[in-house]
This record gives structure tokens, sequence and C-alpha cells, in this order.
DNA sequence: CTGAAAGCGCTTACAG
DNA sequence: CTGAAAGCGCTTACAG
């Protein structure tokens, strides 16, 4: 430990530097080992310091794509609510993918302070055993029986607190919306990850649906992973049956999925709203200059980071907080639904 | 070190673990280790064997920003390249900053076997002291001299290797483009980031329109971070100067610049490309569903993070490697430069 | 081929 | 208030 030029021992400066030092060290030493620390630019070694104290200042973030502007927003309200007291490092696993048990030592090998998991799926829940503290974040927990199913109640008995959004808000706008319009035969365009929140979106969207006398067309053909391309083909391969079952409107997992929907549309000359509207999850920044603009269910990424910030800072340092709030999830109107 | 249930040392068990044990550890033993392994779904302590060993398999990639899909297209590539050997974990700089030197320090002392950092600063360079492999993204040395600005060749005197794209052959494409619709005054969006590549694109812009009797009109207000509104806003404010000075054609830092160009277009009537051509670098995928579609400089960045995992390994590993190719950059041409 | 031992750079009780 | 010492869980020469 270089920074004992201060003339100082070893154990002075590691209090010090570790901000322990309220009481135990002089103030005359003290300042003379920040000095040192500073001239130095000093940096305890992670390693070193992870193994001696147990943890580390690390809280790592894992997301199961970054390709999609929403995961920078995520990203963007973790930072700010973490503060400078730990460092967010981001654990991309591939596209669709959810993250194996494998990838999951090693991150719990790094010992975090923390960690944060965006849109799991039940069973990647089950899989994990961290000892480190954890939030996820848009993990809602989906309904197992049927009474559930009806009341949208579901036990809440999870290990790990997660912080949500009102997607059950969100859908019955949109319904609100789409009924009002006239449609009553639903597309849903799925996202194709083992992640509850695309199925949860279904799920609440065919309840709704009954409600209101709508009726939602979905089924596993019909999805992709986040990606535009891979979006629109899988629209052109399920169109014909959406088609022949009378949709009028179809509800997309994400933007991004809207987006290839569109593309599609587009190179079949299907007029978007006139044949078919569209709506989408998230809403992207870009959604406001798509031709047409998408109508879109607004998932606020970065409020959800910083809540789930809040969360695990309160888990990390052992306080009591109150319980994460439900993220509102608005319907923005464009375009893509109403023409212009 | 839990795992000598298989009855052998520790020391032992680590040289399996490690893949070391070829001549050293019959296979007797080997195998009962391996089972052991197995069964405990033992993972090695990352801080224990960063401190005993001195390097880890972790590689950081140090990116300005997480809600560009560009950088997800990157990561992509990094994550492909890199293989299993290696751990990849993104540290995302707020947007539009630059990585500080204590974020650094923090970075150095998880002792990362190696870090791919895209588009840093000179600034940012010459600050950086790691003694770990390093890999720089879309770092292109500015020119430093006039001779060098005339020439266009740079002193290739860096201690890091670059993977770069063919910035200038994108440039150029697109100068002849505008060129032969006729466009003659053109204005730079640019990026509000202490980035040289944004740098770059405005030097060899104006260099290059200037061979072929265009003029480009671009100033430290006409810029912005990566984000729609922000580069609305910019627009807003610098379209009278340009509009006064006969620019009908704009180039954007990115596509996500182009895009706020796009609303702010629509919010003031104004037609594209009709008034105004607009273009863009990234080629995102959205950019095929915008309104009007984009007219963009391709800039592949799932290639380049593919290229730039080869070179880290190649360092790390101690290996020799042929030199990074210079990834293309393609213009792609759709109807906010040529109408529909 | 195998095991006992030193040491990586810190933190944290514990004496002084 | 301060320093000497043990120990975190590994890896790596080094004897055997």
């Amino acid at each position: 430990m270089v920074a004992e030029r201060a003339g100082t021992s070893v154990a002075t400066v590691s209090l010090v530097a570790n901000g322990k030092d309220a009481g135990h060290v002089s103030a005359q030493n003290a300042e003379r080992v920040r000095q040192a620390i500073a001239e130095l630019g000093y940096v305890a070694d992670h390693a070193a310091r992870a193994l001696a104290s147990g943890s580390s200042n690390l809280v790592v973030f894992v997301t199961p794509d970054a390709s999609n502007p929403y995961f920078g927003a995520v990203i963007r309200g973790l930072r700010a609510g973490l503060g400078d007291a730990y460092q967010l490092l981001v654990s991309v696993t591939g596209e669709g993918d959810v993250p194996t048990a494998a990838a999951l030592g090693r991150l719990a090998a790094l010992r975090p302070a923390g960690v944060v998991v965006d849109a799991p799926s039940e069973a990647f829940l089950e899989e994990l055993r961290l000892d480190t503290a954890l939030v996820l974040l848009d993990a809602p927990r989906l309904p197992t029986t049927t009474a559930e199913a009806a009341s949208g109640a579901v036990a809440a008995d999870r290990r790990a607190v997660s912080v949500d959004f009102d997607l059950l808000g969100g859908v019955r706008a949109l319904l609100d919306h789409l009924h009002v319009l006239g449609h009553r035969q639903l597309g849903y365009l799925g996202g194709r990850t083992a992640t509850d929140t695309f199925l949860l979106r279904r799920l609440l969207l065919e309840r709704e649906a009954a409600v209101r006398g709508m009726r939602v067309h979905a089924d596993d053909r019909a999805e992709s992973i986040i990606d535009l391309e891979a979006a629109a083909a899988a629209f052109v391969d399920s169109w014909p049956r959406w088609r022949d079952a009378g949709v009028t409107a179809l509800v997309c997992a994400t933007d991004t999925h809207a987006y290839g929907v569109l593309q599609s549309a587009r190179a079949m000359g299907m007029p978007v709203p006139g044949e078919l509207a569209v709506v989408g999850f998230d809403d992207l920044a870009s959604s406001v200059v798509s031709d047409p603009p998408l109508t879109s269910v607004r998932l606020p990424g970065e409020a959800l980071g910083r809540a789930g910030a809040e969360q695990l800072l309160a888990r990390i340092e052992g306080r009591t907080v109150a319980p994460a709030p439900v993220i509102g999830a608005d319907l923005v109107i464009r375009a893509s639904t109403i023409g212009r």
C-alpha cells in the first residue's frame, strides 16, 4: 500500500480511504492521508478490497438486450439513482436469451454489492441463487391460477422486490382507445424472449379485451426478438392469419416490433392505420418521426431505473424503504391509430 | 476451497480449474476434480483469483452513451468476437460526457484483462494510464498540422490500436450524392461530446466539400448530445443562420440527430427533402421507417465490435495479429435526399 | 505427479 | 488515537 507515504500505518490509510475515520483517526493524520491519496491518485485494488471485506461497490445490471434505446433510458435512471457511491456495470445477455446459470455464477464471483435484473423470466428467477442485494425491474408476477387470472391479483411470495410498470393501466387505456375507434379483432405481435413482461402484456390484453367484447389473436408464431427486421418477417408470416380473422388493429410488444410492422405494411402497400392500426409499447423517442408516428404505451425507463436504484440502495445498506412505486404507463396517441 | 472434496489438494484443484493440468495432474485426479467442480457448481471467486494471479477474465467496454442503438450493435460484435473466454461488462458514461480519471481508476481497480473504449477524445487518451490491453473503437486521429490536414495522412504514433470506420469514404460518397443533386451550401449538425469521431466527420466534410466546390456551414452552436429532442432544439436554433446562408442540405452527426431535425422540420412545415435534404451517420434500423426514410452513412457497429474484439484478444494473449481492417462505411440512399 | 507454503493487497478486530 | 497481525480465497513457484 503505497499511500503509507503519509507516514502512518496501513490500517490508518484504509480507515481514512473508506471514510471510517470518524473518532478513530486524528484530524491531522486523516488530512495527511487524504493528501497522499490525492497526490498518488490512489485507488484501492478492487480485488483485494472485495476479498478482504467480502463486498464491493459494484452494481451489476443484467439486461437481455442493449440495442433497444429503452434500456439506455433504464441505465440512465440507474446511474442517476445510484450516484457516485456505487459503480454500475452492465452485463448484456444475447438477444432473446436469458442469462444462464454459468453467466450468473461469473457475476456472483465478482461479489457485487447489488444486482439489478431487467425483464427476467420466472425460470431465471428460480435458478437465481445470489446472496447479494437484488432488485428486479419490469418483472411482474404472472397469474398462476385461474382465480388470480380473473382477479388480476397475484400472490406476492417472491424473494426479490420488483419495480414494475402499470401495465394494466396502459393496456386498459390502449384498449379503450381502440374500442372507441371501432376495432374488435386485434392481433398481438409478441416478444420472443422468455421474459414474463411480454407474456403479461399478452395476458392482460386478452383478459381486458374480453371484458370489452374484443378478441385478441395471438399465438406462438406471432413473435420475434426485439429487432426491426425480425419483427417485419414475423408480421409477414402472421398477417394472412390475422387478415382472415378480421384483425383491424395490431398491438406490438415493443415499438421496435411496431417499426418492423410499419416497414412490412409499407412494402405490402397496406395503409396504416387505414387497413391496420398499429400500437407499440415503450414510446421510443423515434416513434414521433416514424411514418406514421406511432401510438404507444409509454414505459418510462428512466423512472424505472431510478426507482430500482433506490430500492437496491436500501437493500444494500440494510435500510427499510417505502415499497417501490408502480411506474405509470400512459398511452401516447399518434397517427398510427387515428390517421393524420 | 470447498472443491477439495475431490480428495486432492487445493493446488491440484486450482490447476485443473484453470486448465493448466496438462502433464501436471494425473488424468484420474483431474477427472475427479472436474466432477466435484460440476457437482458443486463451483466458480472461482473473482476477487481472490484476480488478486493472486494479477489478472482476470474481465473485459470492460467503455461507451459514452447506451441509448443509441448503434452501441447495441457494437456490444453484439464484441460479445461475438470475445467468445466465452472473457466476460464483457459495459461501463456507461453519462450522455455527452467523457469518462473521468476517477472512473478510469475504478475500472483499473477491477484489473480487467482488457479494456475497449468507443469514441474517445484525444484528451481522454492523454489521461489514460492503463496497464491492461487496450483497444480503441472509432477513435481516428485528428490531423494536427495543416500538412496532415491537407493530405489526410496522420502520424500513427498512438499508444493504443484503434479500429476505425472508413469515414473518408463515407463522406466522399455522401458529398458526391449531394453534389449530383445540386446542393452547394451544406449545414452540419454536430455531436456535442468531446469525441474525436464527430470532429473528424466535420473536418472531412469541410475538406472534401471544398474540393467539390461546396461549402459547409458548421459552428459550435450547431451541435447537441445524441438525443432526438436535444437535436431538434439545436436545429431550431441554427436553422435561421443556415437558411440565410442558403443551406439546402444538412448533414447530421448521427441518425438520432437527423430524427430531431425531421421532427423540427415537420413542426415548422418545412418539406424534406423539398426545402432541406437531410443525411445522418449510423444507418439505424429505424431509419427505414422514419418520415421520410433517412439517407445515411452506414456505420456497421457489429463489424467494428468484432474486429475490436479480435485485436484485443491478440493483445491480451500476447499474439501478433494482422492490423485491424478499416470498416467500410457505405452511403445508404433513401427519401430524405431524393424524395419519393 | 502431488502437496505444503508463501503471497497477492487489502480490511478488520485486537492490543497497546 | 494508532500500529502489528491475521485472514479474505485463490495461484504459483517450490520441495518432495
